[in-house]
DNA sequence: TATAGTACTATGCGATACAAGGTATCTGAA
DNA sequence: TTCAGATACCTTGTATCGCATAGTACTATA
């Protein structure tokens, strides 16, 4: 692994987590997204966030609603399901416990 | 995605920067460190931690020395080069900036 | 010699991030 | 009316990584 895509890997699955934690707070269209994630300083190309939508929409964790847009095309807004608010509380428990045992590892030994 | 491979998936990536930080206190081999990693709660197989290994030792981040075992087969003690402590410390940095965007997308909007 | 235990290696699969390219809609200027 | 640009969505192919599985090699002990 090279240092480039350090944090590519570093974020599989996080992405995930990252995107459920911003629906929570308020519903959003891909775009939108990306630029929310952005601006929260985690890079995200529409190739990675679209197929990302399709899945969480087919597991049922998000719904959307067309609705049309001042200027463009209309737009997919995602909105979460409760299964989904149950995922992201998983998802929140996993990234805990990572931090748990990255912290672990720190103090242990010497 | 489904959740028996959610910490997997998660834990991508996330697995180089904890055998680092494993190997940056005290040498070890393979099985040891499998098991080091399950005292901090991380599950780890065989088929993961001997390719993670082999390509950071490609990668000039570690070294290794072969030493006798008291009983069975000869043992690679792995340790971190200059090289491999340079990347663990840009892991860190990594893993904070993540947290950092995780902290962000908690408290923004409501 | 045979068996069990330990340690390392190789192969194939599924999931994910990403680059690159494509389609459709709306607005405004030529 | 036509066309360029912006917006928004979607698809395909590639590389990487964790993991299951199977296999190889060495040592000690019966």
């Amino acid at each position: 692994m090279i240092k480039e895509n350090l944090s590519s890997q570093m974020r599989k699955g996080v992405l995930e987590y990252c995107t459920l934690l911003l629906l929570n707070r308020k519903r959003a269209y891909a775009s939108d997204i990306i630029t929310r994630l952005k601006d929260a300083r985690l890079i995200v190309v529409e190739g990675t966030i679209y197929p990302l939508l399709s899945r969480l929409k087919n597991d049922g964790f998000l719904t959307y609603e067309w609705e049309e847009s001042p200027q463009g095309p209309p737009r997919k807004y995602y909105t979460l399901t409760d299964k989904g608010r149950e995922f992201l509380v998983e998802l929140e428990t996993a990234w805990n416990d990572l931090n748990e045992s990255i912290a672990h590892l720190k103090e242990k030994t010497l």
